[in-house]
DNA sequence: CTACAATAACGAACACTGTTCATTTATGGG
DNA sequence: CCCATAAATGAACAGTGTTCGTTATTGTAG
Protein backbone atom coordinates (compact mmCIF):
# COMPACT_ATOMS: atom_id res chain seq x y z
CA UNK A 1 0.00 0.00 0.00
CA UNK A 2 2.39 2.51 0.86
CA UNK A 3 4.49 1.71 -1.91
CA UNK A 4 1.73 2.10 -4.24
CA UNK A 5 1.08 6.00 -3.26
CA UNK A 6 4.30 6.92 -3.59
CA UNK A 7 4.53 5.97 -6.95
CA UNK A 8 1.41 7.73 -7.11
CA UNK A 9 3.08 10.40 -5.60
CA UNK A 10 5.83 10.64 -7.77
CA UNK A 11 3.30 10.28 -10.36
CA UNK A 12 1.23 13.23 -9.74
CA UNK A 13 4.20 15.64 -9.30
CA UNK A 14 5.45 15.18 -12.53
CA UNK A 15 2.10 15.50 -14.22
CA UNK A 16 1.73 18.68 -12.14
CA UNK A 17 5.29 20.08 -14.13
CA UNK A 18 3.52 18.93 -17.65
CA UNK A 19 0.30 20.84 -16.58
CA UNK A 20 2.21 24.15 -16.50
CA UNK A 21 3.60 23.39 -19.99
CA UNK A 22 0.38 22.37 -21.51
CA UNK A 23 -2.96 22.89 -21.74
CA UNK A 24 -5.55 21.52 -19.25
CA UNK A 25 -6.03 18.91 -21.59
CA UNK A 26 -3.16 17.60 -22.92
CA UNK A 27 -2.29 14.48 -21.36
CA UNK A 28 1.51 13.34 -21.33
CA UNK A 29 2.83 10.45 -22.71
CA UNK A 30 2.65 6.53 -21.33
CA UNK A 31 -0.51 4.85 -19.95
CA UNK A 32 -3.27 6.89 -18.35
CA UNK A 33 -4.45 5.89 -14.74
CA UNK A 34 -8.19 5.72 -15.95
CA UNK A 35 -8.34 4.60 -19.99
CA UNK A 36 -9.88 6.86 -22.12
CA UNK A 37 -10.60 4.83 -25.15
CA UNK A 38 -12.99 1.98 -25.70
CA UNK A 39 -13.91 0.02 -28.72
CA UNK A 40 -17.73 0.92 -28.35
CA UNK A 41 -16.93 4.71 -27.47
CA UNK A 42 -14.73 4.44 -30.73
CA UNK A 43 -17.64 3.49 -33.04
CA UNK A 44 -20.27 5.85 -31.39
CA UNK A 45 -17.91 8.60 -31.53
CA UNK A 46 -17.38 7.84 -35.63
CA UNK A 47 -21.01 7.02 -36.26
CA UNK A 48 -22.09 10.57 -34.40
CA UNK A 49 -19.68 12.24 -36.80
CA UNK A 50 -20.60 10.51 -39.80
CA UNK A 51 -23.73 11.69 -39.09
CA UNK A 52 -22.85 15.14 -38.25
CA UNK A 53 -19.96 16.53 -40.63
CA UNK A 54 -21.03 13.88 -43.35
CA UNK A 55 -18.19 11.62 -44.87
CA UNK A 56 -15.50 13.84 -44.46
CA UNK A 57 -16.01 14.33 -41.12
CA UNK A 58 -15.26 11.41 -39.56
CA UNK A 59 -11.70 10.26 -40.47
CA UNK A 60 -9.28 8.81 -37.48
CA UNK A 61 -7.57 12.29 -37.05
CA UNK A 62 -10.92 13.64 -36.75
CA UNK A 63 -12.04 10.63 -34.65
CA UNK A 64 -9.47 11.00 -32.51
CA UNK A 65 -9.02 14.81 -31.90
CA UNK A 66 -13.26 14.50 -30.89
CA UNK A 67 -11.86 12.07 -28.70
CA UNK A 68 -9.22 14.20 -26.94
CA UNK A 69 -6.69 11.46 -28.03
CA UNK A 70 -3.91 10.84 -30.91
CA UNK A 71 -4.50 9.14 -33.54
CA UNK A 72 -2.30 6.33 -33.29
CA UNK A 73 -4.30 5.14 -29.52
CA UNK A 74 -7.23 4.18 -31.83
CA UNK A 75 -5.28 1.49 -33.40
CA UNK A 76 -4.76 0.34 -29.35
CA UNK A 77 -8.77 -0.51 -29.62
CA UNK A 78 -9.44 -1.34 -33.32
CA UNK A 79 -7.33 -3.04 -36.24
CA UNK A 80 -7.80 -0.46 -38.96
CA UNK A 81 -10.27 1.79 -41.13
CA UNK A 82 -11.48 -1.48 -42.89
CA UNK A 83 -12.36 -2.76 -38.96
CA UNK A 84 -13.92 0.75 -38.02
CA UNK A 85 -16.02 0.27 -40.95
CA UNK A 86 -17.78 -2.94 -39.76
CA UNK A 87 -18.39 -2.00 -36.43
CA UNK A 88 -20.23 0.84 -37.52
CA UNK A 89 -21.94 -1.36 -40.30
CA UNK A 90 -23.25 -3.41 -37.39
CA UNK A 91 -24.10 -0.82 -35.01
CA UNK A 92 -26.44 0.67 -37.87
CA UNK A 93 -27.45 -2.84 -38.43
CA UNK A 94 -28.79 -3.26 -34.86
CA UNK A 95 -32.03 -0.78 -35.78
CA UNK A 96 -33.27 -2.86 -38.61
CA UNK A 97 -36.88 -3.55 -37.32
CA UNK A 98 -36.95 -7.94 -38.01
CA UNK A 99 -40.09 -8.28 -35.71
CA UNK A 100 -42.59 -8.22 -38.13
CA UNK A 101 -41.55 -11.63 -39.23
CA UNK A 102 -42.44 -13.34 -36.05
CA UNK A 103 -46.54 -10.81 -35.98
CA UNK A 104 -47.35 -10.93 -39.59
CA UNK A 105 -47.44 -12.31 -43.01
CA UNK A 106 -45.02 -12.80 -44.91
CA UNK A 107 -45.13 -9.61 -46.93
CA UNK A 108 -46.21 -7.83 -44.27
CA UNK A 109 -43.29 -8.72 -42.12
CA UNK A 110 -41.01 -8.16 -45.46
CA UNK A 111 -42.13 -4.96 -45.82
CA UNK A 112 -41.63 -3.63 -42.94
CA UNK A 113 -38.09 -4.67 -42.51
CA UNK A 114 -37.49 -3.37 -45.95
CA UNK A 115 -39.01 0.23 -44.40
CA UNK A 116 -36.48 -0.11 -41.67
CA UNK A 117 -33.71 -1.19 -43.19
CA UNK A 118 -33.85 1.71 -45.70
CA UNK A 119 -34.09 4.30 -42.82
CA UNK A 120 -31.20 3.20 -40.80
CA UNK A 121 -28.91 3.26 -43.72
CA UNK A 122 -30.30 6.53 -45.18
CA UNK A 123 -29.70 8.04 -41.98
CA UNK A 124 -26.18 6.93 -42.14
CA UNK A 125 -25.37 7.78 -46.12
CA UNK A 126 -21.80 7.20 -45.85
CA UNK A 127 -22.09 3.23 -44.41
CA UNK A 128 -24.44 2.46 -47.70
CA UNK A 129 -21.55 1.92 -50.57
CA UNK A 130 -19.42 0.55 -47.51
CA UNK A 131 -21.64 -2.00 -46.65
CA UNK A 132 -22.62 -3.43 -50.11
CA UNK A 133 -18.76 -4.51 -50.44
CA UNK A 134 -17.65 -5.59 -47.43
CA UNK A 135 -18.29 -9.69 -46.58
CA UNK A 136 -20.08 -9.57 -43.36
CA UNK A 137 -18.20 -11.63 -40.40
CA UNK A 138 -19.84 -14.78 -39.00
CA UNK A 139 -21.51 -14.96 -35.85
CA UNK A 140 -22.43 -10.80 -35.57
CA UNK A 141 -25.65 -9.69 -35.59
CA UNK A 142 -26.18 -8.94 -39.18
CA UNK A 143 -25.34 -12.75 -39.43
CA UNK A 144 -28.21 -12.77 -37.66
CA UNK A 145 -30.88 -10.73 -39.07
CA UNK A 146 -30.41 -12.89 -42.23
CA UNK A 147 -31.58 -16.01 -39.94
CA UNK A 148 -34.68 -14.40 -39.29
CA UNK A 149 -35.54 -12.90 -42.04
CA UNK A 150 -34.95 -16.22 -44.19
CA UNK A 151 -36.52 -18.78 -41.78
CA UNK A 152 -39.80 -16.33 -42.32
CA UNK A 153 -39.50 -16.72 -45.94
CA UNK A 154 -39.19 -20.72 -45.45
CA UNK A 155 -41.45 -20.69 -42.85
CA UNK A 156 -44.35 -18.75 -45.08
CA UNK A 157 -43.52 -21.30 -47.84
CA UNK A 158 -41.03 -20.07 -50.03
CA UNK A 159 -38.29 -22.50 -51.47
CA UNK A 160 -35.24 -23.17 -50.29
CA UNK A 161 -32.94 -22.12 -53.23
CA UNK A 162 -35.06 -18.85 -54.02
CA UNK A 163 -35.04 -17.70 -50.49
CA UNK A 164 -31.71 -16.08 -50.83
CA UNK A 165 -32.03 -14.33 -53.92
CA UNK A 166 -35.49 -12.81 -53.24
CA UNK A 167 -34.05 -11.42 -50.02
CA UNK A 168 -31.26 -10.39 -52.26
CA UNK A 169 -33.37 -8.37 -54.57
CA UNK A 170 -35.07 -6.64 -52.32
CA UNK A 171 -31.89 -5.70 -50.62
CA UNK A 172 -31.01 -4.23 -53.96
CA UNK A 173 -34.22 -2.25 -53.65
CA UNK A 174 -33.33 -0.94 -50.34
CA UNK A 175 -29.87 0.04 -50.90
CA UNK A 176 -30.43 1.78 -54.42
CA UNK A 177 -33.10 3.89 -52.71
CA UNK A 178 -30.83 4.67 -49.70
CA UNK A 179 -28.22 5.53 -51.74
CA UNK A 180 -30.58 7.82 -54.01
CA UNK A 181 -31.91 9.61 -50.06
CA UNK A 182 -28.50 10.68 -50.02
CA UNK A 183 -28.63 12.42 -52.85
CA UNK A 184 -29.33 16.14 -53.05
CA UNK A 185 -33.26 17.10 -53.98
CA UNK A 186 -32.26 18.80 -56.79
CA UNK A 187 -29.68 15.74 -58.41
CA UNK A 188 -31.86 15.73 -61.40
CA UNK A 189 -32.90 19.08 -62.23
CA UNK A 190 -32.62 19.03 -65.59
CA UNK A 191 -32.54 22.78 -65.55
CA UNK A 192 -33.68 24.79 -68.70
CA UNK A 193 -31.67 21.98 -71.12
CA UNK A 194 -33.98 22.97 -74.26
CA UNK A 195 -33.22 18.93 -75.71
CA UNK A 196 -34.92 17.58 -72.24
CA UNK A 197 -38.54 19.47 -72.57
CA UNK A 198 -40.35 15.69 -71.06
CA UNK A 199 -37.40 15.04 -68.62
CA UNK A 200 -38.39 18.74 -67.78
CA UNK A 201 -41.86 18.44 -67.55
CA UNK A 202 -41.97 15.68 -65.96
CA UNK A 203 -39.18 16.41 -63.16
CA UNK A 204 -41.51 19.75 -62.36
CA UNK A 205 -44.63 17.62 -61.88
CA UNK A 206 -42.80 15.22 -59.69
CA UNK A 207 -41.98 18.32 -57.43
CA UNK A 208 -45.29 19.09 -57.48
CA UNK A 209 -46.98 16.06 -56.83
CA UNK A 210 -44.95 15.33 -54.04
CA UNK A 211 -45.56 18.19 -51.93
CA UNK A 212 -44.38 17.84 -48.43
CA UNK A 213 -43.03 14.77 -49.05
CA UNK A 214 -39.29 14.27 -51.02
CA UNK A 215 -40.46 12.92 -54.41
CA UNK A 216 -37.51 10.04 -53.43
CA UNK A 217 -39.59 8.82 -50.75
CA UNK A 218 -42.16 8.36 -52.94
CA UNK A 219 -40.38 6.61 -55.45
CA UNK A 220 -39.17 3.81 -52.60
CA UNK A 221 -43.02 3.45 -51.77
CA UNK A 222 -43.89 2.96 -55.60
CA UNK A 223 -40.78 0.80 -56.00
CA UNK A 224 -41.27 -1.23 -52.94
CA UNK A 225 -45.32 -1.90 -53.78
CA UNK A 226 -44.54 -2.72 -57.11
CA UNK A 227 -42.19 -5.48 -55.73
CA UNK A 228 -44.60 -6.94 -53.69
CA UNK A 229 -46.95 -7.50 -56.03
CA UNK A 230 -44.48 -9.17 -57.82
CA UNK A 231 -43.51 -11.41 -54.99
CA UNK A 232 -46.49 -12.30 -54.17
CA UNK A 233 -47.71 -13.38 -57.42
CA UNK A 234 -44.42 -15.34 -57.38
CA UNK A 235 -45.52 -16.76 -53.94
CA UNK A 236 -49.03 -18.27 -55.58
CA UNK A 237 -46.79 -20.40 -57.90
CA UNK A 238 -45.32 -22.12 -55.09
CA UNK A 239 -47.74 -21.90 -52.39
CA UNK A 240 -50.59 -23.22 -54.34
CA UNK A 241 -52.87 -20.82 -56.36
CA UNK A 242 -55.92 -22.77 -56.09
CA UNK A 243 -57.29 -21.00 -53.18
CA UNK A 244 -55.89 -17.91 -54.08
CA UNK A 245 -56.90 -18.29 -57.81
CA UNK A 246 -60.94 -19.56 -56.86
CA UNK A 247 -63.29 -16.66 -56.90
CA UNK A 248 -61.11 -13.93 -58.37
CA UNK A 249 -63.00 -14.66 -61.91
CA UNK A 250 -66.57 -15.61 -60.16
CA UNK B 1 11.27 33.01 -88.73
CA UNK B 2 14.66 33.45 -87.85
CA UNK B 3 13.53 34.29 -84.40
CA UNK B 4 11.68 31.38 -84.36
CA UNK B 5 14.55 29.17 -85.23
CA UNK B 6 17.28 30.75 -82.94
CA UNK B 7 14.74 29.62 -79.92
CA UNK B 8 14.14 26.15 -80.74
CA UNK B 9 18.01 25.88 -81.35
CA UNK B 10 18.11 27.21 -77.98
CA UNK B 11 15.72 24.67 -76.81
CA UNK B 12 17.11 21.77 -78.33
CA UNK B 13 20.23 22.91 -77.40
CA UNK B 14 18.61 22.72 -73.33
CA UNK B 15 16.96 19.52 -74.44
CA UNK B 16 19.79 17.49 -75.20
CA UNK B 17 21.52 18.46 -71.96
CA UNK B 18 18.36 17.27 -69.88
CA UNK B 19 18.24 14.00 -71.90
CA UNK B 20 21.83 12.72 -70.55
CA UNK B 21 20.50 13.42 -67.07
CA UNK B 22 17.23 11.78 -67.28
CA UNK B 23 15.26 8.89 -68.25
CA UNK B 24 14.11 8.79 -72.52
CA UNK B 25 10.43 9.67 -71.41
CA UNK B 26 11.54 12.99 -69.23
CA UNK B 27 10.21 15.91 -70.48
CA UNK B 28 11.37 19.31 -69.58
CA UNK B 29 9.67 22.17 -68.14
CA UNK B 30 7.46 24.57 -70.84
CA UNK B 31 4.47 23.74 -72.75
CA UNK B 32 5.53 20.56 -74.55
CA UNK B 33 5.60 20.65 -78.93
CA UNK B 34 2.73 18.30 -79.36
CA UNK B 35 -0.16 18.67 -76.63
CA UNK B 36 0.51 15.34 -74.41
CA UNK B 37 -3.11 15.87 -72.78
CA UNK B 38 -6.73 15.74 -73.56
CA UNK B 39 -9.88 15.86 -71.28
CA UNK B 40 -11.16 13.05 -73.30
CA UNK B 41 -7.22 10.79 -72.85
CA UNK B 42 -8.01 11.67 -69.36
CA UNK B 43 -11.34 10.24 -68.75
CA UNK B 44 -10.57 7.39 -70.73
CA UNK B 45 -7.77 6.70 -68.57
CA UNK B 46 -9.04 6.85 -65.59
CA UNK B 47 -11.58 4.36 -66.42
CA UNK B 48 -9.10 2.19 -67.94
CA UNK B 49 -7.32 2.05 -64.58
CA UNK B 50 -10.59 2.21 -62.68
CA UNK B 51 -11.49 -1.47 -64.01
CA UNK B 52 -7.47 -2.81 -63.99
CA UNK B 53 -6.94 -1.79 -60.23
CA UNK B 54 -9.73 -1.00 -58.47
CA UNK B 55 -11.48 1.99 -56.89
CA UNK B 56 -7.61 2.98 -55.55
CA UNK B 57 -5.84 2.74 -58.55
CA UNK B 58 -7.34 5.74 -60.19
CA UNK B 59 -5.92 8.59 -58.09
CA UNK B 60 -4.89 11.73 -59.74
CA UNK B 61 -1.19 10.62 -59.41
CA UNK B 62 -1.71 7.27 -60.79
CA UNK B 63 -4.06 8.71 -63.88
CA UNK B 64 -0.76 11.17 -64.06
CA UNK B 65 2.37 8.92 -64.04
CA UNK B 66 0.15 6.41 -66.23
CA UNK B 67 -0.15 9.17 -68.87
CA UNK B 68 3.63 9.98 -68.32
CA UNK B 69 3.09 13.40 -66.65
CA UNK B 70 2.89 15.51 -63.24
CA UNK B 71 -0.34 15.67 -61.35
CA UNK B 72 -0.93 19.44 -61.59
CA UNK B 73 -0.92 18.91 -65.22
CA UNK B 74 -4.17 17.50 -65.31
CA UNK B 75 -5.49 20.55 -63.88
CA UNK B 76 -4.95 22.30 -67.26
CA UNK B 77 -8.04 19.92 -68.85
CA UNK B 78 -10.10 18.94 -65.32
CA UNK B 79 -11.49 21.02 -62.97
CA UNK B 80 -11.16 18.55 -60.36
CA UNK B 81 -11.61 15.21 -58.66
CA UNK B 82 -15.28 15.83 -58.88
CA UNK B 83 -15.21 17.10 -62.20
CA UNK B 84 -13.11 14.11 -62.90
CA UNK B 85 -16.44 11.79 -61.96
CA UNK B 86 -18.97 13.67 -63.68
CA UNK B 87 -16.63 12.75 -66.84
CA UNK B 88 -16.30 9.28 -66.16
CA UNK B 89 -19.70 8.95 -65.41
CA UNK B 90 -20.34 10.32 -68.63
CA UNK B 91 -18.54 7.17 -70.28
CA UNK B 92 -20.38 5.25 -68.23
CA UNK B 93 -23.75 6.24 -69.35
CA UNK B 94 -22.93 6.72 -72.84
CA UNK B 95 -23.16 2.83 -72.81
CA UNK B 96 -26.97 2.28 -71.62
CA UNK B 97 -29.32 1.10 -74.30
CA UNK B 98 -32.45 3.24 -74.72
CA UNK B 99 -33.02 1.88 -78.18
CA UNK B 100 -36.04 -0.33 -76.84
CA UNK B 101 -38.57 2.65 -76.42
CA UNK B 102 -38.43 3.48 -80.34
CA UNK B 103 -39.72 -0.26 -81.16
CA UNK B 104 -41.14 -2.13 -78.14
CA UNK B 105 -43.78 -1.37 -75.45
CA UNK B 106 -42.86 0.96 -72.30
CA UNK B 107 -42.33 -2.22 -70.11
CA UNK B 108 -40.14 -4.42 -72.45
CA UNK B 109 -38.26 -1.09 -73.39
CA UNK B 110 -37.81 -0.33 -69.65
CA UNK B 111 -36.29 -4.12 -68.96
CA UNK B 112 -34.23 -3.99 -71.75
CA UNK B 113 -32.59 -0.56 -70.38
CA UNK B 114 -32.84 -1.46 -67.00
CA UNK B 115 -30.66 -4.68 -67.90
CA UNK B 116 -27.72 -2.74 -70.10
CA UNK B 117 -27.82 -0.04 -67.19
CA UNK B 118 -26.84 -2.34 -64.85
CA UNK B 119 -24.54 -3.89 -66.83
CA UNK B 120 -22.60 -0.94 -67.99
CA UNK B 121 -21.96 0.16 -64.00
CA UNK B 122 -21.53 -3.06 -62.72
CA UNK B 123 -18.23 -3.19 -65.23
CA UNK B 124 -17.56 -0.34 -63.36
CA UNK B 125 -18.04 -0.97 -59.77
CA UNK B 126 -16.46 2.49 -58.36
CA UNK B 127 -18.77 5.11 -60.07
CA UNK B 128 -21.58 3.26 -58.88
CA UNK B 129 -21.58 4.84 -55.56
CA UNK B 130 -20.64 7.95 -56.71
CA UNK B 131 -23.60 8.32 -59.63
CA UNK B 132 -25.55 8.40 -57.15
CA UNK B 133 -24.89 11.07 -55.33
CA UNK B 134 -23.20 14.13 -57.65
CA UNK B 135 -26.11 16.33 -59.61
CA UNK B 136 -26.00 15.40 -63.14
CA UNK B 137 -24.97 18.49 -65.29
CA UNK B 138 -28.05 19.69 -67.52
CA UNK B 139 -27.48 19.25 -71.38
CA UNK B 140 -25.35 15.88 -71.04
CA UNK B 141 -25.62 12.83 -72.25
CA UNK B 142 -27.18 11.00 -68.88
CA UNK B 143 -29.70 14.31 -69.64
CA UNK B 144 -30.80 12.35 -72.67
CA UNK B 145 -30.84 9.67 -71.61
CA UNK B 146 -33.48 10.50 -69.41
CA UNK B 147 -35.08 12.34 -71.83
CA UNK B 148 -35.98 9.21 -73.82
CA UNK B 149 -37.10 7.64 -70.78
CA UNK B 150 -39.70 9.50 -69.67
CA UNK B 151 -40.62 10.18 -73.47
CA UNK B 152 -41.23 6.95 -73.25
CA UNK B 153 -43.46 6.23 -70.53
CA UNK B 154 -45.13 9.47 -71.00
CA UNK B 155 -46.36 7.73 -74.90
CA UNK B 156 -47.82 4.71 -73.14
CA UNK B 157 -50.22 6.54 -71.24
CA UNK B 158 -48.29 7.10 -67.49
CA UNK B 159 -49.45 10.19 -65.26
CA UNK B 160 -47.07 12.87 -65.75
CA UNK B 161 -46.42 13.28 -61.73
CA UNK B 162 -45.57 9.50 -61.61
CA UNK B 163 -43.26 8.89 -64.17
CA UNK B 164 -39.66 10.57 -62.91
CA UNK B 165 -40.73 8.45 -59.34
CA UNK B 166 -40.91 5.54 -60.93
CA UNK B 167 -38.12 5.74 -63.19
CA UNK B 168 -36.08 6.66 -60.11
CA UNK B 169 -37.80 3.29 -58.33
CA UNK B 170 -36.27 1.43 -61.28
CA UNK B 171 -33.22 3.21 -60.89
CA UNK B 172 -33.13 2.28 -56.85
CA UNK B 173 -32.84 -1.33 -57.68
CA UNK B 174 -30.67 -1.46 -60.72
CA UNK B 175 -28.11 0.64 -58.82
CA UNK B 176 -28.52 -1.46 -55.38
CA UNK B 177 -27.77 -4.85 -58.08
CA UNK B 178 -24.96 -3.10 -59.46
CA UNK B 179 -23.65 -2.73 -56.13
CA UNK B 180 -24.22 -6.35 -54.93
CA UNK B 181 -22.62 -7.34 -58.44
CA UNK B 182 -19.53 -5.68 -56.76
CA UNK B 183 -19.69 -7.46 -53.98
CA UNK B 184 -17.46 -10.67 -53.58
CA UNK B 185 -19.29 -13.77 -54.39
CA UNK B 186 -19.31 -14.75 -50.72
CA UNK B 187 -20.23 -11.78 -49.33
CA UNK B 188 -22.69 -13.44 -47.93
CA UNK B 189 -21.33 -16.50 -46.60
CA UNK B 190 -22.44 -17.09 -42.86
CA UNK B 191 -20.07 -19.62 -42.89
CA UNK B 192 -20.25 -22.61 -40.16
CA UNK B 193 -22.56 -19.70 -37.80
CA UNK B 194 -24.67 -22.36 -35.54
CA UNK B 195 -26.84 -19.41 -34.65
CA UNK B 196 -28.02 -19.20 -38.23
CA UNK B 197 -28.69 -22.49 -39.63
CA UNK B 198 -31.48 -21.07 -41.68
CA UNK B 199 -29.18 -19.01 -43.10
CA UNK B 200 -26.67 -21.16 -43.92
CA UNK B 201 -29.46 -23.90 -45.55
CA UNK B 202 -30.73 -21.43 -47.84
CA UNK B 203 -26.80 -20.09 -48.72
CA UNK B 204 -25.97 -23.79 -49.52
CA UNK B 205 -29.28 -23.88 -51.49
CA UNK B 206 -29.00 -20.44 -53.47
CA UNK B 207 -25.21 -21.94 -54.97
CA UNK B 208 -26.47 -24.84 -55.66
CA UNK B 209 -29.81 -23.90 -57.52
CA UNK B 210 -27.60 -21.37 -59.25
CA UNK B 211 -25.36 -23.39 -61.11
CA UNK B 212 -23.27 -21.81 -63.64
CA UNK B 213 -24.96 -18.40 -63.02
CA UNK B 214 -24.18 -16.22 -60.05
CA UNK B 215 -26.50 -15.66 -57.69
CA UNK B 216 -26.41 -11.98 -57.88
CA UNK B 217 -27.43 -12.14 -61.68
CA UNK B 218 -30.67 -14.41 -60.48
CA UNK B 219 -31.47 -12.04 -57.80
CA UNK B 220 -31.78 -8.87 -60.51
CA UNK B 221 -33.46 -11.09 -62.66
CA UNK B 222 -36.16 -11.83 -59.88
CA UNK B 223 -36.31 -8.43 -58.67
CA UNK B 224 -36.83 -6.98 -61.74
CA UNK B 225 -39.50 -9.36 -63.20
CA UNK B 226 -41.06 -8.83 -59.77
CA UNK B 227 -41.02 -5.17 -60.23
CA UNK B 228 -42.44 -4.76 -63.89
CA UNK B 229 -45.26 -7.14 -62.45
CA UNK B 230 -45.89 -4.58 -60.39
CA UNK B 231 -45.56 -1.70 -62.94
CA UNK B 232 -48.08 -3.48 -64.76
CA UNK B 233 -50.51 -3.73 -62.70
CA UNK B 234 -50.30 -0.19 -61.71
CA UNK B 235 -50.36 0.93 -65.45
CA UNK B 236 -53.54 -1.13 -65.65
CA UNK B 237 -54.94 1.66 -63.36
CA UNK B 238 -54.30 4.52 -65.36
CA UNK B 239 -54.28 3.40 -68.77
CA UNK B 240 -57.94 1.94 -68.55
CA UNK B 241 -58.09 -1.97 -67.79
CA UNK B 242 -60.80 -2.36 -69.83
CA UNK B 243 -59.09 -4.28 -72.94
CA UNK B 244 -56.21 -5.91 -70.74
CA UNK B 245 -58.74 -8.17 -68.45
CA UNK B 246 -61.17 -8.89 -71.38
CA UNK B 247 -60.19 -12.50 -72.14
CA UNK B 248 -58.00 -13.26 -68.90
CA UNK B 249 -61.13 -15.05 -67.61
CA UNK B 250 -62.71 -16.27 -70.79
C1' DC C 1 7.19 -7.33 -2.37
C1' DT C 2 8.97 -7.30 -6.40
C1' DA C 3 10.23 -8.16 -10.89
C1' DC C 4 8.02 -8.35 -15.50
C1' DA C 5 4.80 -8.69 -19.31
C1' DA C 6 0.89 -6.61 -21.13
C1' DT C 7 -1.56 -2.52 -21.94
C1' DA C 8 -2.64 2.11 -23.50
C1' DA C 9 -1.35 6.39 -24.24
C1' DC C 10 2.00 9.87 -26.95
C1' DG C 11 4.86 11.65 -30.73
C1' DA C 12 7.59 11.29 -34.77
C1' DA C 13 7.78 9.56 -39.12
C1' DC C 14 6.29 7.45 -43.76
C1' DA C 15 3.90 7.11 -47.94
C1' DC C 16 0.12 8.47 -49.75
C1' DT C 17 -3.73 11.83 -51.35
C1' DG C 18 -5.88 16.30 -53.89
C1' DT C 19 -4.71 20.92 -54.84
C1' DT C 20 -2.34 25.48 -55.63
C1' DC C 21 1.13 28.32 -57.37
C1' DA C 22 5.18 30.16 -59.54
C1' DT C 23 7.99 29.08 -63.43
C1' DT C 24 9.21 27.67 -68.03
C1' DT C 25 8.28 26.87 -72.68
C1' DA C 26 5.56 26.81 -77.03
C1' DT C 27 1.65 28.28 -79.91
C1' DG C 28 -1.46 31.31 -82.41
C1' DG C 29 -3.82 35.76 -83.30
C1' DG C 30 -3.66 40.96 -83.75
C1' DC D 1 6.90 40.79 -84.46
C1' DC D 2 5.07 40.75 -80.11
C1' DC D 3 2.38 39.20 -76.51
C1' DA D 4 -1.55 36.90 -74.29
C1' DT D 5 -2.70 32.32 -73.72
C1' DA D 6 -2.04 27.52 -73.23
C1' DA D 7 0.34 23.50 -71.42
C1' DA D 8 3.76 21.43 -69.26
C1' DT D 9 7.14 21.06 -64.79
C1' DG D 10 8.34 21.16 -59.94
C1' DA D 11 7.94 22.68 -55.30
C1' DA D 12 4.96 23.19 -51.68
C1' DC D 13 0.78 22.56 -48.48
C1' DA D 14 -2.66 20.44 -45.83
C1' DG D 15 -4.76 16.42 -45.34
C1' DT D 16 -5.11 11.12 -45.02
C1' DG D 17 -4.21 6.04 -42.89
C1' DT D 18 -0.63 3.60 -40.75
C1' DT D 19 3.67 2.02 -38.28
C1' DC D 20 7.01 2.27 -34.87
C1' DG D 21 9.57 3.51 -30.85
C1' DT D 22 8.92 5.53 -26.29
C1' DT D 23 6.79 6.14 -21.87
C1' DA D 24 3.95 5.31 -18.09
C1' DT D 25 0.62 2.50 -15.81
C1' DT D 26 -1.65 -1.92 -14.55
C1' DG D 27 -2.13 -6.69 -13.29
C1' DT D 28 0.03 -10.83 -12.14
C1' DA D 29 3.44 -14.71 -11.12
C1' DG D 30 7.37 -15.87 -8.50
Amino acid sequence: MRWKRRRIERSERKWRTMAVNEGSTARRSGRPTTAVLTRGLILETALRLLDERGESGASLREIARELGVRPSALYNHIQGQDDLISGIRELVSDRIDVSGFAELSWDAALERWARSYRNAFAAHPPTIALLGVLPIATGTRTSQMYEVVCSGLMAAGWPEEEVLVTVVAVESLILGAALDHTAPDNMLDPGDDPEAPTFRAVYAAARAGAGEARPTDIAFDIGLNAMLVGLRARHLEFVGSARAVDGSCG
